[in-house]
Parts: C-alpha cells; sequence; structure tokens
DNA sequence: CCTACCGATCGGTAGG
DNA sequence: CCTACCGATCGGTAGG
C-alpha cells in the first residue's frame, strides 16, 4: 500500500535526524513513535526489529549522501574535475544539512559508534564507506591517467587524506560550531588534489 | 581512605575501557557494577550522578593520552622534532593500547557522541580537545619561528589537519582493521610538516 | 496500524 | 561499601 509506504518514509526521515543526533543505538522506537504520532507496533512492524531499522536508516542516509554530494558533481569531467566538485559538494553537505543531519554526518557518528562492535549495522556502515572510497579511488585514478595528478601519486592515500579532512571538518563544524573550518578543509583540498 | 581510591582507580580503568566501545551513555553503572563485581551503590558513590562519572573517565582518559603521547616526546627539542615525535607517539597510541582503549580513542568516541548535545560532557571533551590543540599548535608556532616550517603557515590550518589524519587512522583502524593506515598516516604527517 | 502487556535494564535513592 | 527498592524506558510480542 501506497500509505505504508509512505509511513515508512517518514519513519527514516526521522530516524535519519534522531540518530545524527543520539546515534543509531540512541534511536529508540519508543522516541520514534512519540515524535511521530505512531504506536511503538506501528513503528517497529515496518522494520521487524531494531537492528533492520538501523541498517534501513544507514541505507536512507547513503541515499540522502548520494543525492546531496555524489549527484551535483556526477556530471562534471572524470577526474580533478570531479573530485573538486565532490569535495565542494561533501564541504556544502556538512554545513547546510544542519536540517536533514543535526547532530552532523550520520557515517561519521555510525562508524565511531559501530566499529567495535559485531553485527549487521557494523557491516553495513563499512560496506557504505568502502563504495564511497571505490567512487573518489576511481576519479583519484583517472587524474592520474590523465596527467592532472602526479604518476606517483598513491590513490588509498589521497582517498585516506581526503576522509580525514571530511571527518576533521565534520567535528570542527559540530563540537566547536567552527564554520571557518570550512575554508580550511578547503585549503586542505586544495593542497592535496594539485 | 586508600582503599576508596583505589576502588575509583579501578572503576575509572574499566570505564575508560567500556567507554572506548559502547561510548560514554553506554558506559552504564550496572554493567560497571558487574564487571568489577560491585553494587551500583557502590560504583555510583564515587561520583554521584552518571553525568560526573562520564566526566571522570574522560579525564582519566586525558591523563592517559597525556602519558601515552604527550610524555614521551615532551623532552625533544620544541618545534618540528617534537611535533614529530608526537605524531608518532599519536599513531603508536591508536595501534598499541587496545588493551586500554579496545574501542579506539576515547576522545574520537566522545567528541562524535556529544557533539549535538548540551551539557557537562560535551564541555569537557571540547575543553579536553582545545587543550591539545594548543600544544600542537604551540609548537607549530615555534617550528615557523625556528624557520623549520614556511614563514607563511597557517598554525591553525596545520592543527586541522593534523586532527583529520588521526581521526582517519582511527576510523581506518577500528573500523576496517588496516593497520597499512599507519603508514598513510606517517606520510600525511611527513607531508604537512615539510 | 492499534492497545495492552512481557521481562530486563536504566539512573538514582533510602537506610544501614 | 551493601540490599532493597523506585518510576521510567528499553526491545519486543500477542491479539486484534
Amino acid at each position: 500500500m501506497a500509505e505504508a509506504r509512505h509511513t515508512r518514509d517518514r519513519i527514516l526521515a526521522c530516524g535519519v535526524a534522531l540518530a545524527s543526533v543520539e546515534g543509531l543505538e540512541g534511536l529508540t522506537i519508543g522516541r520514534l513513535a512519540t515524535e511521530l504520532g505512531l504506536s511503538k507496533g506501528g513503528v517497529l512492524g515496518h522494520f521487524g526489529t531494531k537492528e533492520r531499522l538501523q541498517v534501513a536508516t544507514l541505507r536512507r542516509a547513503a541515499e540522502l549522501f548520494t543525492h546531496l554530494v555524489w549527484a551535483p558533481a556526477e556530471h562534471e569531467r572524470p577526474g580533478l574535475a570531479r573530485l573538486r566538485a565532490v569535495c565542494d559538494a561533501w564541504a556544502r553537505y556538512l554545513v547546510e544539512e544542519r536540517e536533514t543531519f543535526p547532530g552532523g554526518c550520520l557515517f561519521a557518528t555510525a562508524s565511531i559508534e559501530f566499529d567495535a562492535r559485531a553485527g549487521a549495522v557494523r557491516e553495513e556502515v563499512a560496506r557504505l564507506l568502502r563504495v564511497w572510497r571505490v567512487r573518489l579511488a576511481h576519479d583519484v585514478r583517472v587524474a592520474i591517467g590523465e596527467g592532472e595528478l602526479a604518476a606517483g601519486t598513491d590513490v588509498e592515500q589521497v582517498v585516506f587524506e581526503l576522509n580525514g579532512i571530511f571527518l576533521a571538518l565534520n567535528q570542527q563544524l559540530q563540537l566547536f560550531r567552527d564554520e571557518r573550518a570550512v575554508e580550511r578543509a578547503r585549503r586542505a583540498c586544495e593542497r592535496l588534489l594539485s
């Protein structure tokens, strides 16, 4: 039924925002229910267990990330031009999507929260981050092939450092509310991609 | 009494390890009590409230960090030499202190966990991270003064990027169990500090 | 999708 | 430091 689908979407939108602040463990069924005017049974019925709710929330966040960070850059020329567009969109996503992710990037939150636990949630976080890195690595490789980056450039090294820059930016924005860090991230990317 | 002090130390050692894995919110009084063979009252008596237990746990983690990362570098020549020694010790701390911090750096965990909440825990995390950054900034400034780093170097930029490198290393070690990232962090530091 | 309920665990208190 | 207890909330189930 279309109504059930719509309810599921509402639950996930609320779940992404809640998990961004409280973590995927702090994403409780009771709180979701209260916030949406549903019963706990009504929430849980769409997912079966809390773990599956957590995985569904992560996947929805990945769809949003793709839409907000990848889509604006996708049609740029592969290689350095697209990498730069991705970095721009990535920074914009961290700064501007306070409504969707009031507690900052959900992948930063979830990767820290589950990095020492076993289970389906941890596996899903790791998988989604790997997919993203493959995408970045591809454009780094193209940039090297095109001579836009030095021939000896270590692809994984660039991806590692890019990841660090945006983890640092997320922390600076969320914990210190320091928007000047956007400029720092931009400069760090420039230094890395030239 | 010396015994009470000893019990408090035992609670905090266990608390640091537990919070490293489960977060400072997942650090529950009941679980601490069970793990230490105490009653809940026995645990809480040393701190009063859970929030104060969380702050005490963070402070203990900061003492450990100082001992493991700052102390080995402290007597190096201020400036670039000491910065390099700090980076070495910082990486070693993330890789080797699995027993003390089985879930990785507690400051990485706590900063993500509390970056969207108000209260004493958030303030303490932010304060401790600021103290550490001041320390790093000082040696960057000395290095510039000594001509070891270019005259136009932006101090906060270097600190920002250093922080990113070690956040990325922590994630790579914990979520992906990728020890090759240590070499990547080392290379990123070299690139930054030359 | 609902109400009504389950056992477990949470932070915290009282009294000793 | 203990036992015994409080109300609230957790994930989840039953029956409709």
